[in-house]
RNA sequence: UCCUCGCUAGCUCAAUUGGCAGAGCGAGCGGCUGUUAACCGCUAGGUUCUUGGUUCAAGUCCAAGGCGAGGAGCCA
């Protein structure tokens, strides 16, 4: 027997006496009884004391108790359907509670609302309430869920550098460094190139880690360090590569709504509208997506609305467009075969149809946009190297990158999953930097 | 870079046409045997973002600046 349970276990030990150690999270009391609800990092749990049950000295302590004072509390479980907490419906009767720390007066984080820029400074004390609690458990969960589906379908795991030479788009929105004698390096904004080249050695790689964007995005969409997991896979076209997306996507669900259903609730997320995802996912193409648009914007009747929807062929689609477009889907969608114009230049183009790549965006349900971008990259290498030119990238740089097609060139594809964007998904939350631990923000780097 | 909005007690917000600076929570004290962000009573708590201007009088109107939020562009 452990010196101490989990309150994620708690239901485990119904009728026996246990020891918990953990934080003060509330407390009331109500003359000869007090209520700390108690969190431990697994869960919540109210711990009720009788003035009858403890040493009178202990109960004026733990009546005036502050918020977060660190405590071990001895007790026994039982079953009640008023006690709140995660995952709830137990508590534990006090019998004898040791104040490790009596936390200070001044704790900021009071139990009532608080607005974004309070709570974003007060973020490493934040993350102890239970939302934020609730949905950085649940983006564990979705990253060892990612991991979990691409260990178990033949992807090796190959981290691919941070600091790097030279963008994969241009070097105008990445961070900048000074790397000793050799120059300028950035910071990567995608795995991708080096994933490619992985791909030859081991046929199926992904990346999974940081990736950093300079760019002016402000918007509940962005991040300017965020996660992101990039799977590449060798003799992969673009339709075999929308299966692997749905397949993914499914089982990072199936994983939450399995293990996090008690933070989901907590949320209040509505989880029947995830129990829905299921492959295969509905697949239309950009042109299908602008006529669309069209048909829409024609029966609007409101003036702003119509000119906001405003769209011609050759456009990427903006956030009103994705709003309209999903409104009819409950499923993720995938939108492929983008305008060549304005995607990266490794995108391979669609047969007889240069104007468009073999590219494909997944969008997410209930507003929440683009989660993944993917396309089958360029095998040809003169056709690579008249895109590096057209582009105005230094050759110099992308020698390496032309070699791969050099030697052994296949047919391969990839895309990149933002987990702060599946994340917001699944949780049902407004704005991504909820989404993980410590966001960096364009106007923001504390905590 | 552009557009829109905001800034008042530790926190969340109110303050009518320009006319005495307010409430809830939090904090302190007291009460209560089932609370769920408890409730009830009392107490303390203010450079109204900054600077300048208009006015008998500015939280409120004007100008400049600062900080933040949402959105556009760009993207995952």
């Amino acid at each position: 027997m452990p010196d101490s349970i989990r309150v994620a276990d708690i239901a485990q030990y119904e009728g026996q006496e246990v020891t918990v150690k953990g934080w003060v999270y509330n407390r009331t009391h109500k003359g000869k009884l007090v209520f700390l609800l108690v969190r431990d990092g697994s869960g919540f749990v109210q711990c009720v004391a009788f003035k009858d049950d403890i040493e009178e000295s202990m109960f004026d302590q733990l009546i005036r108790l502050p918020q977060e004072s660190s405590v071990v509390i001895t007790g026994s479980v039982r079953a009640d359907k008023r006690a709140p907490g995660v995952p709830g419906g137990y508590e534990i009767g006090v019998k004898q509670v040791e104040i490790l720390q009596e936390a200070g007066q001044e704790y900021p984080m009071s139990l009532k609302e608080h607005g974004v820029d309070f709570a974003l400074d007060n973020r490493h004390l934040w993350i102890r309430m239970p939302s934020q609690w609730a949905i950085l458990r649940i983006r564990a969960t979705v990253m060892s869920a990612v991991r979990e589906w691409l260990d178990t379908n033949g992807f090796i795991a190959m981290d691919t550098p941070i600091l790097t030479p030279v963008a994969a788009e241009g070097t105008t929105t990445l961070f900048e460094t000074e790397y000793f004698d050799e120059g300028k390096a950035y910071l990567a904004q995608t795995g991708q190139l080096y994933n490619e080249a992985n791909i030859f050695a081991f046929g199926k790689v992904y990346c999974f880690g940081p990736t950093f964007r300079a760019e002016k995005s402000k918007t509940r969409r962005h991040l300017t360090e965020f996660w992101m997991v990039e799977p590449e896979i060798a003799f992969c076209d673009l339709d075999q590569l929308m299966e692997i997306e749905e397949q993914m996507i499914t089982h990072i669900i199936q994983r939450v709504l399995k293990d996090r259903s008690a933070e989901l609730k907590s949320l209040e997320r509505d989880t029947e509208k995830l129990q829905k995802i299921k492959p295969p996912f509905p697949r239309i193409s950009y042109d299908e997506a602008v006529k669309t648009l069209a048909d829409i914007r024609e029966k609007e009747m409101d003036r702003e609305k119509k000119e906001l929807l405003d769209f011609e062929w050759g456009m990427d689609f903006g956030a009103p467009h994705e709003t309209e477009l999903m409104a009819h889907y409950d499923q993720p969608l995938f939108i492929y075969g983008y305008p060549t114009e304005v995607k990266a230049f490794y995108m391979e183009p669609w047969p007889d149809r240069p104007e468009v790549s073999k590219s494909v965006d997944l969008l997410a349900p209930e507003g929440y946009g683009e989660i993944c971008g993917g396309s089958e990259r360029i095998s040809d290498p003169d056709l690579l190297l008249k895109r590096i030119h057209e582009h105005d990238l230094p050759v110099e740089a992308f020698k390496w990158y032309l070699e791969l097609r050099q030697f052994g060139s296949v047919t391969h594809s990839g895309f990149g999953m933002g987990v702060e964007r599946v994340v917001a998904w699944i949780c049902g939350i407004e704005h991504i930097r909820e989404a993980i631990p410590f966001p960096r923000t364009i106007k923001r780097v504390y905590p």
